[in-house]
DNA sequence: GTTTAATTTAAACGGTTGTTTAATTTTGTG
DNA sequence: CACAAAATTAAACAACCGTTTAAATTAAAC
């Protein structure tokens, strides 16, 4: 689908509106208003409010790209590389968290009929690309053989969405003032734990 | 309030249909329909759609019970009361984890007027209770000083739904045949992860 | 058994939903 | 300028929403 400016505007609303109030709590009269187009257009452009959603999932992925591949295939010892993808996953999470937040929702979401091949594609190939990063290093004895591989993303995104979805909460117990000391805690002391916790699970000897 | 045998099926057929439709997503009818009662008792016993969710929340939360005080606070070394915890904190939450799905989405909604007091109140509580516990463990040298103990629950609960929000993801990635292998991989293998991670985090030497 | 209160019901309320229509305006092309 | 295609609009569509009403039924109290 080619995207012209007005279509991504109405994307890029529909994403906000989406995480804040849901499928099914967004629509398609405040997109149109808050986009400032007319109600019709949404119609005419994507054909459906699920094919909204579609062509926000897909605008977004691949979006996503593919940094991955080159910190886990460049030079330097596995430890750092850990760090490295470890802070590239934070802050790419952290910026796409609205569509996450939308397809964590919807995909769990029975009776939607949204086509979710490209979020399931996207999901599968950064697993393989990271189980065959652990099992180099576990070949060359960096890492602890007796990890369970498959639970190494839940673990990173999970911690970080659990923190989002219940920012309210955490901006209470730690004080935070506003948004701004929101994205810092996210990009030192959260990033840092994740770190810590997938570096320990990596080396750690029982 | 006092909740009789109708009201209990109410809540119990809302919830189900809260998690999987979200709460925009399930209508009054649709409840009222599957419960086999008439529209309007729901009017007639909670009052509003809204206020039947602050009911559902109230009942589930008192019902998640403070089984953690009398783990932390039994006898027994450190790391054996780390193992305990997290079964009790993963069988309760795979329990119920229909309302959390749903407070998670609604608790992260701007706009809903929700009274989350309760739920709150509960994350405080326990989250005081990990503190007292993580930091008793530092003192006698059994724990690493250096640990992010507000983020050791975000880790435990967002591991284990980030893998149940993708639970169809997994259950291709893995090949469960149905739900009875679903859960036991969460009783087992993802348990046993968490225990792991969190164990390595408190007791690992950088 | 009579009276009062609680429960249950079908129907109706005004309002909103996603989508389509048909007419109008703007844009692009020769 | 003329003409066709694309974009934009206001209005209408049937369907559904949460909630209320007022009447009918059941249960409880005396």
């Amino acid at each position: 689908m080619k995207l012209n400016e007005k279509k991504i505007k109405i994307l890029l609303t529909a994403e906000k509106l989406f995480a804040e109030n849901g499928f099914d709590g967004t629509t398609i009269r405040k997109i149109s208003r808050e986009a400032k187009i007319n109600i019709a257009m949404v119609s005419y452009y994507f054909g459906s409010k699920e094919k909204l959603l579609e062509a926000l999932l897909i605008y977004r992925i691949s979006d996503f790209g593919t940094e991955f591949d080159s910190i886990i295939t460049s030079k330097g010892n596995h430890i750092e590389k850990v760090d490295a993808f470890i802070e590239m996953v934070v802050k790419r999470i952290h910026k796409n968290r609205r569509t996450h937040k939308i397809v964590n929702f919807e995909y769990s979401n029975p009776f939607r009929k949204i086509n979710f091949d490209a979020y399931e594609n996207y999901k599968k190939e950064n697993f393989i690309l990271l189980e065959k990063f652990v099992k180099s290093g576990q070949e060359e004895g960096v890492f602890n053989k007796d990890v369970n591989i498959e639970m190494i993303i839940p673990t990173i995104l999970g911690t970080y969405f659990h923190f989002y979805y219940n920012k309210q909460f955490y901006k209470n117990l730690l004080n935070f003032k506003d948004q701004v000391e929101v994205d810092n805690y996210v990009h030192n002391q959260l990033t840092l734990h994740i770190k810590q916790i997938i570096k320990a699970l990596l080396t750690y000897e029982k």
